[in-house]
DNA sequence: CTTCTATAGTTACGATTGAAACCAAAAGTC
DNA sequence: GACTTTTGGTTTCAATCGTAACTATAGAAG
């Protein structure tokens, strides 16, 4: 005893309730592409980020996805043997890949993006406006000091 | 063309911010008791669980940790093995363990906590009092709405 | 008592993941 | 134009993870 107001307490640690928000987050979410349309994580972001009419190479969505190359790689290979996504090779560079949905995937996606949208709307249904401006804006400045803290280890490291 | 408005963008898409956000804090935690222990998430969360004094079955650190029994088994088990955590067999129900910090694994999490409590302090720091009550409850709403939406497909799919 | 069910925890096994090695094409360098 | 390095992407292999099956004990029902 003695300092028994410094007893540590997952259940009130921060970063403990932001992982456990998260994944309730998610859960929800992937009730729909999961659940309902049995996508990974991977595919469903694929699918996102081309959407119907983008045309993209893989390390593009690498950029845009923060997933990293090999899980896009897996993601493109598996939408392909479904037929959601077709991929070509760039003329002007053979190495590059260039990736669309099909016409059977955009059909897809056009399901699937009013159902996660409807599930944004639910989750944000009792925020006001400014709410959530609030939320984004501690979100983003929280994320920046836990940026700042990895690039300090990993150089002081 | 015709409905631009209705472009998806994962990018501002709320539950991809959220878990982007939540990996951010989660890498800046790994810092340390993954990068610096050697610890999985499962250990790490086992440990601040039982911290210095409590005396816990599995099935209590499950309750309060949001792991399911086979990570906290794991996690005994790995943990056991480096010296950290003793289990003893409850007398009265033979089934249940009885689980605590050794000596060695409590000298190790008095050496921990104060490291995570200063990443804790460091990701909130330019936020206010108010501002964190207002995430927390932010949070808090979000997940309901999310629990909600989860547990009415459970029961209606 | 015997049987049936429920609980505590572990184990086995397939699926998923991540890091590193790898391959192929392109782009510099001398 | 041979050489080295960089870039785009895939494959491999081991480690991790989740689900389901399993073991052991306890408790409830008859």
């Amino acid at each position: 005893m003695g300092h028994n107001a410094m007893v540590f307490e997952l259940g009130t640690f921060f970063p403990y309730r932001v992982r456990k928000f998260a994944t309730t987050v998610s859960e929800a979410l992937q009730q729909i592409y999961s659940v309902e349309y049995g996508l990974t994580t991977s595919e469903w972001r694929t699918m996102a980020i081309l959407g119907t009419k983008n045309i993209l190479s893989a390390s593009e969505i690498v950029e845009r996805s923060s997933m990293d190359k090999v899980n896009v790689s897996r993601a493109v290979q598996s939408l392909r043997s479904r037929g959601y996504l077709k991929r070509d090779i760039d003329g002007d560079d053979r190495r590059k890949s260039v990736l669309r949905l099909t016409d059977e995937g955009i059909r897809v996606f056009d399901d699937l993006i009013p159902k996660v949208r409807a599930v944004e709307e639910r989750l944000l249904k009792d925020l006001s406006e400014s709410d959530l401006l609030i939320m984004m804006d501690l979100m983003e400045r929280i994320s920046q000091r836990a940026e700042e803290l990895v690039k300090q280890r990993e150089t002081s490291g």
